[in-house]
RNA sequence: GUGGCUGUAGCUCAGUUGGUUAGAGCACUGGUUUGUGGUACCAGGGGUCGCGGGUUCGAGUCCCGUUAGCCACCCCA
C-alpha cells in the first residue's frame, strides 16, 4: 500500500524544507529586531473557541472532530483567538505594550487553489495594550521590513491602507446607522469581485432607490489615493456635533500614523485605498493587506486593529492590532522573483581519505570540528579519490581535508578549497584553531 | 460544495488509425579512476502507464466511473 499526503498538506524534502526555513529565518529575525517576544500556543484548541470568535459558520471551514474525552475540538485555522486567550487570561498582569509573534501551522478545511492550502505557515505578530497610532505604525513598518529583508522591493510589492473608523463616519453622514454600516462594509469588502450590478442589488437592500447614486459616492472614497483629499473630503462629511469632533480627531490619528510610517522609511510602499475593509467584522480601525505589486494575486500579508477582540474571548477591555503573513503566497511570489537562494545548506568542510585507516583519523579532527560547531561531512566508506572529489564537489562544500597516507605521516592535512581550487597544508594539531580563520579568509 | 483542464520512472516528457517484452533526457547507484572535482564513455536499479470497471482477439491509447493535482467559482480569519 502506497500512500501519499492529504489534499492540501504538503511534504518539505530537504530542499524545500531549506526554502520553507529561509523564510521562517527571516520572519523571525525581522520580529526580534523589533524586539517582539515569541510565543506559542496549541495547535488543537476547543471547537468553541472558533464560533465564539467567528460564529457557527466557521465550523464548516475547520479541522474537527470530538475526542476519547467527548470534547468537540477544532485544529487551530489562525492564532489569533490562542492569542487573545493568552493575554485576557494574564490580564492586566503583562508589562505593556505586549509585542509578541509566532510562527506557526495553521488548519482549514477547504478547496485547495492557487496560494491557498490546507496546511499552512503563518507568522502572526500583535500588539496589545496599546490605542495610539503608533502601534499601527509599528507593524505596517515592521510588516515592510519583513518583505524587504527577503529581498523584496516597491517594484514587487506594497501595503493598501484603509480605516474602518473613517467608514463609519462617512456612513454615518449617509445617514446609516451601527448595523446598516456593517452590512454596507461587508458589500464593500467583495466590490471588486462582484458584478456591479449584483452590488447595486445588495445595496438597496439597505438603501433603497439610491442605491445607484450611493455605490457611485462609495466608489468616489474608494478611487482616492492621497491624504490631503481625503482629510478634505472627511472634514467637509455633514456630521452631527459629536462626529464632526470624531472626525477631526480620526483626520489627526492618520496624519501621526502617516507621519511614522513615513519616518520609518515605509511612505513610499503606502497605497491609501479605503476599498480595503477587510472580510471579518471585529476589525475596529486601521486596517491593512499586502499586495503584489500588479494586485493579481492573493493578499501577502493582512491586519489591523481590532480593539474589542479580548474582552469577547473573556479577556480585560484591552487595545489590539496586528497581522498575519503566510508562507504560501510569499514563497509562490520569491519564487517568481528568483529569491530563493539555491543552495542554503552547504558543508564548512568535508573529509577525503585515502583509505580506512586514513578515515579513522580523519574522524578524530572531524568530531571535534564538529564539537565546536562546524558544519563537517565525512565518508561513510572507502572509495577513490576521484570519486570522493566529486562528490565534494557537490556538497557545496567550502574547503576539502585532504587525509592521505603521506599526509597523516607528517602531521599535516591537505586543505583544499573547493571554489578556486587553491590548495594548502596545515599542521593536524593545529586544525581547530586554524578552522576559523580559514573560513574567514581563505586559505 | 460547483465547474474546467490534466495524471506514463524521483523530475521533464515521447509513445503512430488500438498491435510483440513501454522509451528518452535529467537525477540516482556502480565502473573507467588507490592522489584531485562540474566534461566524457560504459553498466545498473527504478513503472501494477493514478485506481476500478467496460468495449475488443488485443487497451498506455477508446468509453464510463472514481481519485489526486492544477485552475476558477463559493469562502477567505
Amino acid at each position: 500500500m502506497q500512500f501519499e499526503s492529504l489534499p492540501g498538506f504538503r511534504d518539505f524534502y530537504p530542499e524545500t524544507c531549506a526554502q520553507r526555513n529561509h523564510i521562517f529565518d527571516h520572519w523571525r529575525k525581522v520580529a526580534q529586531a523589533f524586539n517582539f517576544l515569541e510565543y506559542d500556543a496549541p495547535v488543537l484548541e476547543p471547537l468553541e473557541l472558533y464560533i465564539e470568535k467567528s460564529g457557527k459558520e466557521i465550523v464548516g471551514q475547520l479541522f474537527n472532530f470530538e475526542d476519547r474525552g467527548g470534547r468537540t475540538v477544532a485544529l487551530r485555522p489562525e492564532m489569533t483567538p490562542s492569542l487573545a486567550r493568552l493575554v485576557g487570561a494574564k490580564g492586566n498582569s503583562l508589562k505593556r505594550p505586549i509585542k509578541w509573534f509566532n510562527i506557526g501551522e495553521n488548519y482549514r478545511y477547504e478547496r485547495p487553489q492557487k496560494g491557498r492550502l490546507r496546511a499552512f505557515y503563518q507568522l502572526n505578530a500583535d500588539i496589545f495594550g496599546e490605542s495610539g497610532p503608533a502601534a499601527d505604525a509599528e507593524l505596517i513598518s515592521m510588516l515592510t521590513q519583513l518583505l524587504l529583508s527577503l529581498g523584496l522591493d516597491s517594484s514587487d510589492f506594497m501595503l493598501r491602507l484603509s480605516d474602518r473608523d473613517l467608514w463609519l463616519l462617512i456612513l454615518a453622514a449617509e445617514g446609516l446607522d451601527e448595523s446598516s454600516s456593517a452590512s454596507v462594509l461587508a458589500i464593500i469588502d467583495k466590490l471588486d469581485r462582484t458584478e456591479r450590478k449584483k452590488t447595486v442589488d445588495k445595496l438597496a437592500c439597505v438603501m433603497g432607490d439610491s442605491a445607484e447614486n450611493f455605490l457611485g459616492r462609495i466608489e468616489d472614497v474608494i478611487n482616492i489615493r492621497d491624504f490631503d483629499t481625503l482629510s478634505n473630503y472627511i472634514l467637509n462629511l455633514p456630521l452631527e456635533e459629536g462626529l464632526e469632533e470624531k472626525a477631526k480627531v480620526r483626520v489627526d490619528d492618520w496624519k501621526q500614523l502617516l507621519r511614522l510610517i513615513e519616518s520609518a522609511g515605509a511612505g513610499e510602499f503606502i497605497q491609501i485605498d479605503l476599498g480595503i475593509v477587510r472580510g471579518l467584522a471585529y476589525y475596529t480601525g486601521f486596517v491593512f493587506e499586502a499586495f503584489e505589486v500588479n494586485g493579481e494575486d492573493r493578499a501577502l500579508a493582512g491586519g489591523g486593529r481590532y480593539d474589542s477582540l479580548v474582552k469577547k474571548l473573556g479577556g480585560p477591555d484591552m487595545p489590539a492590532v496586528g497581522f498575519a503573513m503566510g508562507d504560501v503566497t510569499v514563497a509562490n511570489l520569491l519564487k517568481t522573483k528568483s529569491l530563493i537562494p539555491k543552495q542554503i545548506n552547504r558543508p564548512d568542510f568535508i573529509a577525503i581519505t585515502g583509505g580506512t585507516a586514513e578515515r579513522n583519523v580523519a574522524l578524530s579532527d572531524v568530531t571535534q570540528l564538529r564539537s565546536l560547531g562546524f558544519q563537517v561531512e565525512y565518508p561513510l566508506k572507502d572509495q577513490g579519490f576521484g570519486k570522493q572529489f566529486k562528490d565534494a564537489n557537490q556538497s557545496g562544500a567550502r574547503f576539502a581535508l585532504i587525509y592521505g597516507s603521506e599526509e597523516i605521516e607528517r602531521g599535516v592535512v591537505k586543505v583544499r578549497d573547493l571554489q578556486s581550487g587553491q590548495e594548502g597544508e596545515i599542521i593536524r594539531k593545529n586544525i581547530l584553531q586554524l578552522a576559523p580563520e580559514l573560513l574567514l579568509k581563505g586559505i
